[in-house]
RNA sequence: GUGGCCGUAGCUCAGCCUGGUAGAGCCCCUGUUUGUGGUACAGGUGGUCGCGGGUUCAAAUCCCGUCGGUCACCCCA
């Protein structure tokens, strides 16, 4: 395509019509799930100050190299900022900005941004929802954070999502897992990919992750988080395993699931759609994050909470072919070769009470208008010819079976209409 | 950031290997139908072949660059 001398910048898009109404439904279940579970919006700044995500963690990519960042205009002091990679960290942000009474629980959907080359389900803008509860240690928390996001699959159709959970331990088993990993990988240092080695160094939990070949024996002796995890932790997970039993929701230990940002602690999980063959098949994750807060100069409050990736999930509902696209469709048609007068006026008259309706414009022959009421997907088309206009009536047309036709009093019309709808829908 | 593939009408694509100044289907518009859509038939609109440069008498076709897309790695939702 080339006569557009623009278009949407790299790794993002315009979201048109089937889509975007596919979107905004997903939005609304989302929302519903959460309100219902006492979680209220908030909606935080597209962009904050660097530092906010800087403090999520110095050795994940997000953070280091992916971030969309600027300076505002201030000429005497101006401002550091970036467009907001995730949203977990302007949320605590906000926490500690505002001190809430705990908990608190919200939740948010919006665009976010990362500095990437784009691929299958992977943008530099996406959306993402999410939910996060602050200040609390306990580990029904971590239950019903985790219930939330599977009802919210469960009720948009969703049936082959699995939830992969593993626990991080708190800061002090994380530390001696870490010790214990950097010697395992660093003895086995030679039979490790060039990347996986310099990983090691900045984050060598991070190494369990790599997907290289050559890399894959040294991670299935790797020691495993499981055994260095104290009792507390330990405690902790099993609450958190026995809980989710009891709700019903069917999990998988995965020792080795290690998630992207530094912060996590304790409680780790992801849902990945295994139907999507793409490489991006992890529609959501979160975790605990108790430190979160503190870093960025809060009061130490626990918190955990989880991510959903729209597209993603809408990739998933793809694969399972249950793309849903109940649009709300027109009801009405109004085809008028008088001029148009008639058709404006009406056409307002209706849409005052509620009816859905469309007409056309630039005064084309009745053949096109009819050709456009039936492309539009009305019920019922409004006819006024002159015939119609002198008698101060119009001919209702039935678009979606035989066609029938019935004459109506102008005057009448918005009264019955409603009704004459009910009739022709049965 | 690294690598593979791709870029021709609004959409899906053929043509490119073996250079000779553009094609199909769908969509859209008009007509067959002197007021009436959904089927059928006929006709029509629409492209400086992503952009820039090079080779050549001649480039959609070959070469280089660039932008965009896509897939994998990396990373992550």
């Amino acid at each position: 395509m080339s006569k557009s001398r623009y278009q949407a910048p790299k790794g993002t898009r315009d979201i048109m019509v089937p889509e975007s109404n596919r979107i905004s439904s997903v939005l609304k279940v989302f929302e519903d799930t959460l309100n219902s579970g006492g979680y209220g919006q908030i909606i935080s700044p597209l962009f904050e100050e660097i530092g906010v995500f800087q403090r999520i963690g110095g050795s994940s990519e997000v953070v280091t190299k992916e971030m969309f960042d600027f300076y505002d205009k201030d000429p005497k002091s101006p401002q550091h900022l970036a467009l907001r990679p995730e949203l977990t960290a302007s949320i605590c942000r906000a926490f500690a900005q505002h001190r809430p009474v705990t908990p608190w629980k919200v939740w948010y959907q919006g665009p976010q941004f990362r500095y990437e080359k784009p691929q299958a389900g992977r943008y530099r803008q996406f959306l993402q929802v999410g939910a996060e509860l602050l200040g609390t240690p306990d580990p029904h928390a971590d239950i019903e954070i985790i219930a939330i996001a599977s009802n919210f699959f469960r009720k948009i159709g969703l049936s082959g999502i699995k939830l992969l959970l593993n626990s991080l331990g708190d800061a002090n088993s994380r530390k001696s897992y870490n010790k214990a990993l950097v010697e395992y990988f660093a003895s086995n240092q030679e039979d490790l990919s060039e990347q996986s080695q310099e990983t090691m160094l900045k984050n060598p939990l991070r190494v369990l992750d790599s997907k290289r070949q050559e890399d894959q024996g040294v991670i299935e002796g790797a020691p495993l988080i499981t055994d260095f995890l104290n009792s507390d932790s330990v405690n902790h997970f099993h609450i958190v395993q026995d809980g989710l039993s009891l709700l019903g929701i069917d999990y998988e230990l995965t020792p080795r699931l290690v998630r992207g940002l530094d912060y996590y602690t304790k409680t780790t999980f992801e849902f990945v759609a295994p139907n999507l063959d793409s490489a991006q098949n992890a529609v959501g994750g979160g975790g605990r994050y108790d430190g979160l807060v503190e870093a960025l100069g809060g009061p130490p409050t626990e918190g955990i909470g989880f991510a959903i990736g729209i597209e993603r999930t809408l990739m998933a509902c793809e694969a399972e072919n249950i793309l849903d696209s109940s649009v709300q469709s027109l009801e009405v048609f109004i085809v008028d070769t008088t001029g148009g007068k008639e058709a404006l006026v009406l056409s307002e008259e209706l849409r005052q009470i509620g009816i859905r309706v469309d007409r056309s414009f630039d005064q084309r022959s009745m053949k096109a208008q009819m050709k456009a009421a039936d492309r539009s997907g009305a019920e019922l088309a409004i006819i006024i010819g002159t015939d119609e206009l002198n008698e101060n009536q119009v001919t209702l047309r039935d678009l979606r079976g035989e066609g029938t036709q019935t004459v109506l009093d102008r005057q009448s019309l918005s009264k019955k209409l409603p009704k004459i709808l009910e009739e022709t829908r049965k």
